[in-house]
DNA sequence: TCGAATTATTACTATATAGTAATATAACAC
DNA sequence: GTGTTATATTACTATATAGTAATAATTCGA
């Protein structure tokens, strides 16, 4: 893996490297969601996790549109979802 | 996933979420290496190399023995390789 | 147009991480 | 023990990230 291609895969996997959002990801990973839904689903607050969705979509992981005066976030980058997968797999063997 | 999941999921990731930390991962997918290997290898700097050999010690990403003068790190939680391939595969994907 | 609902942005503080340079520790050869 | 090689640690600066609170912008319905 050359310089360029490790910095690539790490700015991905700084997007997805944080609790809240690994939840959202896992929220997204069957339908989009509009942002008030996604704060109520995980209990945060409306502006943190409106800055962290807008983060994830300037790397790539998430796109939205808008519907009216919602807007809608969905994944952009399957492959965060195989990851979690991969990671996730793992803690279960190991707590079981 | 509850939060304490997604809080050690978020640990694993940040400890490779960084373009050196890849490509030591890399480095030791199919062997064990000492520090000075390592930091040749990557053409990095000793104290840099060894604090992020010990950072990813700490979070049990890898491990390590010492024999005679050297140390030698070795991957201890495999998955991050799995994790690695999918991400990368996928950045290969999109290149082509 | 006004007000309510929804989402985004800004300015700020606190904390974490990255990198540097110098020094310390450990082990070996002599 | 002395010097040399190998690795770790410390103190420091710079930068990035997380979180907070307040406010702005957008859209819709009345």
């Amino acid at each position: 893996m050359d310089k360029k291609v490790a910095e690539h895969v790490a700015e991905v996997l700084k997007a997805v490297a944080h609790p809240v959002r690994l939840q959202i990801i896992e929220l997204l990973e069957t339908k989009e969601m509009c942002v008030g839904d996604i704060v109520m689903a995980l209990g945060g607050k409306q502006a943190i996790t409106s800055q962290q969705l807008n983060m994830m979509k300037d790397k790539g992981v998430l796109n939205c549109r808008r519907d009216g005066a919602k807007v809608y976030y969905r994944i952009e980058d399957r492959s965060v979802i195989r990851l979690l997968h991969c990671i996730h797999d793992h803690y279960k063997s190991k707590k079981s």
